[in-house]
DNA sequence: TGCGTTTCTCAGGAAAATCACAGACTCTAG
DNA sequence: CTAGAGTCTGTGATTTTCCTGAGAAACGCA
């Protein structure tokens, strides 16, 4: 399958399939409350979601749906994670995959998986971060053009997705894991106002408990190391959230 | 569903389902009181709404109602909200919610709640702000596009509800969230006199307890900000209230 | 294991926003 | 023309929101 982009009027762009359906994407995973909130968040990204608690439902379901991408939980009630890899590859040899797997879980089986162009995130994981996984397994499943697509613009500022690199007015910059997350999130919704509260649900992960004053922190951090000296391009809207946009305006 | 807009001869902006049915809304709350409020303040707004009292009528009236977005206290004496959220997803897969919620509760529950793109407000609420978020959750969740939806024009003033963005004739102008909200207000109802009742009524929350001439402050605090200098937008009518008009007129 | 990096908490302080109060001003009815 | 009701706005107190330095804990890597 190949994809293309369109971007909406309201600047987010989305990912479609060549025949202007949306994409497909199937969660698997037994706790509830994890496919409900993949669930959510992935159909915000405008995919169509199917969920399955288990091994044989995820294959049942997989057989019909035809998904585009499959999220898969390592650890299911019937069946090992690769069983299920296994049966999924049989119905649907080209599928991409995304591995949740705990923190602590066995490195070297994960890593051997993502050698075939799958890949993994750990729990508990950011939805930032698994919808930008989801969408890097997507494209490049598909005719491996499109290149440009994972590469965010906004004013001087760049961001590449692929690469994690960032760079304002040419000037490469470093960012840490979670600064580039939260510019990440900034930047796929430019001009538009983000509360702390949408911050923190999309660029932390879901079990994250400590106080929403990170969300100020890491913006300060941001902000040192994107606008330092230049003209700003993260603004504070007192009361409402944060937002970033071309300084040129 | 995807939703489209009208304009009616009076210059208020309708959102409407595509068949051009009124959109429908469901609001749960526990408090008659409440309940009573906002229908009143959504009927307004050529919504059609139904109510419930607890969580087991909420996800019945949702059943046969099958609104077109929900407004859901967190705590209900039957059920917990979350619990209530998720049976409601089983019935209405994609329908956006608008939680209710404690100003104090905020830091702890919320977590999650605005990952699919639900959004929340706490109490005690104005009802500008529950309006302005359903209409945006509305118009978010149906087929993406439609940006000018979210932005109020009167004459050479515009207000852009996603970026938080006021400009006369050009030129950027930054509004407090209070002044803001206020002339939103105003826009919504242009060449339409509005009574500093009706004022304190939708734009502060419902238990404001303070004296009635901040309005009168507010309105002073929007001429210098959006009149200075040019032709004035904003009238008063003495014993009558206000109103907003193109300044050519 | 030990060292540098990253993440996060805490708390002080700065800045901004909200609002009460009161006096000045303006309009209009009589 | 004048008094009173209605409206406007300066001053400043209070509260809310935000920013950021310092340091503790967790992490990653050699």
């Amino acid at each position: 399958m190949s994809t293309m982009t369109t971007t909406s009027p309201q600047g987010r762009t989305e990912l479609l399939r060549p025949d202007g359906s949306p994409v497909r994407v199937l969660v698997v995973d037994d706790e509830l409350s994890i496919t409900e909130l993949l669930s959510m968040a992935l159909r915000y990204e405008g995919w169509q979601i199917r969920s399955a608690g288990d091994g044989t439902g995820a294959i049942q379901t997989a057989r019909e749906f035809r998904p585009d991408a499959v999220v898969l939980d390592m650890m299911l009630p019937d069946m090992d994670g690769l069983t299920v890899l296994g049966r999924l590859r049989r119905e649907l040899p080209d599928v991409p995959v995304l591995f949740l797997t705990a923190k602590d879980a066995v490195e070297d089986r994960i890593a051997g998986l993502t050698a075939g162009g799958d890949d993994y995130v750990t729990k508990p994981f950011s939805l930032e971060e698994v919808v930008a996984r989801l969408r890097g397994l997507i494209r490049r499943s598909g005719a491996a053009d499109r290149r440009s697509d994972s590469v965010l613009v906004v004013g001087d500022l760049t961001l590449d997705e692929d690469s994690h690199e960032v760079s304002r007015a040419g000037e490469g910059i470093h960012l840490t894991a979670t600064e580039f997350e939260l510019l990440r999130f900034l930047m796929r919704n430019p001009r538009r106002v983000l509360s702390k509260a949408q911050i923190l649900d999309r660029v932390w992960s879901y079990d994250f408990g400590g106080q929403a004053n990170v969300v100020e922190l890491y913006i300060s951090y941001l902000r040192r190391k994107i606008d330092a000296g230049r003209e700003p391009m993260i603004h504070t809207r007192r009361g409402a959230g944060y937002l970033i946009k071309p300084a040129a305006s």
